[in-house]
DNA sequence: GTCTGCCCTTGACCATGGTCCAGAGTCAAG
DNA sequence: CTTGACTCTGGACCATGGTCAAGGGCAGAC
């Protein structure tokens, strides 16, 4: 299959294959002939995992090392499981970051009637204090 | 005040304060006969304003508009709150999404045994999926 | 005078993750 | 044989938010 077909199957455009394959993500294929890349069914399914560890918040990198990983044969499932059970602490980590700057919000907007003059407005009152 | 002493005092390095001024989110301060800039208390205010705004995950062209609008004297408190407010809606649909995110991660780790051949990891079988 | 520290500008560079373009070659259908 | 769709390469460009360096000017202390 050629790269067109592969990106129409994948929903992946074909700059972002070609970008993927310039920077590691996917591994080099081999060529037709008239210099065409050829894919196969592996390389469907490569690109389903990158989309989907995309959706699941991974980097590139750590894809790149995920597909790496899975690449080689051998005892290495705890370094998967280490790399997801990471993921996971980060995403979390966010959450509660997240959670802290929506509280933060709810308390602004809270706060401010929405109108009258901006001068006495604590939605800038509150950002532009000295502290925290 | 020059520039170094407004970065010591607001933590904001000098080369982001520069950036800040050529992109927009600072006024043009006046100048010495020298060509030093000169800053004064409501710069320190400002800058305070962009990291507190920052924290709360505002992009800079956000915390832009804000300062132009705090800067204006009117009956524009609305849309002050309008911003924070579509912020907070904003923040709310990424915790929900990275909750989703968290959810698809902690089932991963959670199948994953962590030891054994790395063709038999349910993470990475569950990434190569075509469908979803 | 000169040393040191501060400041100036322009412009390049970083990471992340692509996106697009020009100019050329390939391939299959009519 | 021509046309149109597809593909190739290299490099430029985008947004975001900076960060750094080169080569110069300015200001106060000694």
């Amino acid at each position: 299959m050629q790269i067109g077909q592969l990106a129409r199957r994948t929903h992946v455009p074909i700059d972002t294959i070609r970008y993927y394959e310039s920077h590691g993500i996917l591994p080099v294929p081999i060529r037709r002939d008239s210099g065409y890349r050829s894919y196969d069914d592996a390389d469907v399914a490569r690109l389903h995992f990158v989309r989907r560890a995309k959706a699941l918040g991974f980097t590139l990198r750590e894809i790149s090392e995920l597909l790496q990983l899975s690449g080689r044969s051998g005892e290495d499932m705890a370094a998967v499981r280490a790399s997801a059970a990471a993921r996971l602490v980060d995403v979390e980590r966010k959450l509660d970051e997240l959670a802290r700057i929506r509280d933060g919000l709810r308390q602004l907007v809270a706060a401010c009637p929405g109108q009258g003059g901006i001068q006495d407005c604590p939605i800038l009152g509150a950002l532009s204090k000295e502290d925290a």
